[in-house]
DNA sequence: AAGGGGCCCTGATTGC
DNA sequence: TGCAATCAGGGCCCCT
């Protein structure tokens, strides 16, 4: 389940990887891994062979790899299951290896293993950047709002589009176009830190409120970040197939009947968006009027 | 037209 | 024991 820490390891870990390496071939062994490449995979790997990939970036939970001139990148999403690996290019494929790309250095290759499915690649052009004048982004998420690491983001927006919007906090936090790289796992953690319930409206929220949350994921992510981000089971792994230990650290999220760190009160579970939510029934108690 | 719900996927776990 | 139901969830798409 990476979210925004999860993906800032991977691209950290490709770094040194894709930097200056021109690509030799590309295979497509599963094409719903590449559905957003409307060309097909035949056109994706035909178009990736020969172009050399440059430091890759990261905004929210996408990461891409320019290419050549910076003209065109590779775009990535790990959806729920999805791993970039590098390793030696002739070691045993994968169960669920869906792409890969090999080098004319001859050196370690590229793969994208992805149990799940519901990540993907694309290639896609770079656009100007609507937050951060002289920065290029991949067209597809362009509508995607900065997230709160990086410094184009604008916190003064972030309250002032909390105020229009009429849902609940946690749909909010959830809606990449406000605010981007939150999941289900680090909004839980940021609602808990800053003690508000996941229904609380935001058309009301006060800018007090709207800061300790938005403070709140950005302290929660960094400290992930710190250690290698979450990881249950082996969904999420670095580039080398590591785990990080954040699972450790969680206040809230998958503690359901627990006692919360601050009361000691059992941490409960709702149901919320086909999905968990968990909370302090005492530290975040249900607003009067509660916005799904 | 913004908000909310359904759906896509596979493997682990749970239940009968 | 074996099979079926349930759960996990990001983002796109569709409906109102």
């Amino acid at each position: 389940m990476p979210e925004l820490p999860e993906v800032e390891v991977v691209r950290r870990g490709l770094e040194s990887w894709t930097t200056g390496r021109a690509v030799a071939s590309a295979e497509v062994l599963h094409p719903r891994s590449v559905r957003r490449h409307e060309a097909g995979p035949a056109d994706f790997a035909a178009r990736l062979a020969g172009r050399t990939m440059q430091a890759p970036r990261r905004r929210g939970k996408y990461l891409w790899i320019p290419l050549d001139d910076k003209s065109g990148a590779v775009l990535a999403h790990l959806g729920m299951s999805g791993h970039l690996l590098v390793g030696e290019p002739d070691r045993e494929r994968e169960k669920h290896l869906r792409v890969r790309a090999v080098f004319t250095d001859g050196g370690h290759d590229l793969r994208f293993v992805d149990q799940r499915t519901f990540g993907h690649l694309m290639l896609t052009d770079l656009v100007p950047d609507a937050f951060d004048a002289g920065a290029l982004v991949p067209e597809p998420i362009v509508h995607i709002a900065a997230d709160p690491l990086e410094d184009a983001f604008d916190a003064e927006a972030f309250f002032r589009a909390l105020r229009r919007r009429k849902t609940g906090i946690k749909r909010a936090l959830l809606d990449q176009s406000l605010i981007s790289g939150v999941g289900n796992i680090y909004a839980d953690e940021a609602l808990w830190r800053a003690r508000l319930h996941w229904a609380r409206p935001t058309d009301t929220m006060t800018r007090a409120e709207a800061t300790r949350v938005l403070e709140a994921a950005r302290d929660v992510m960094g400290a992930a970040l710190a250690v290698g981000g979450t990881s249950f089971d082996s969904l999420y792994v670095n580039v080398n197939g590591e785990s990080g230990y954040f699972e450790r650290s969680l206040d809230a999220y998958g503690r359901r009947d627990e006692p919360c760190r601050r009361c000691g009160a059992p941490i409960r579970r709702d149901e919320f968006m086909n999905r968990s939510s968990y909370s302090c029934p005492v530290c975040q108690p249900r607003p009067r009027r509660a916005r799904h």
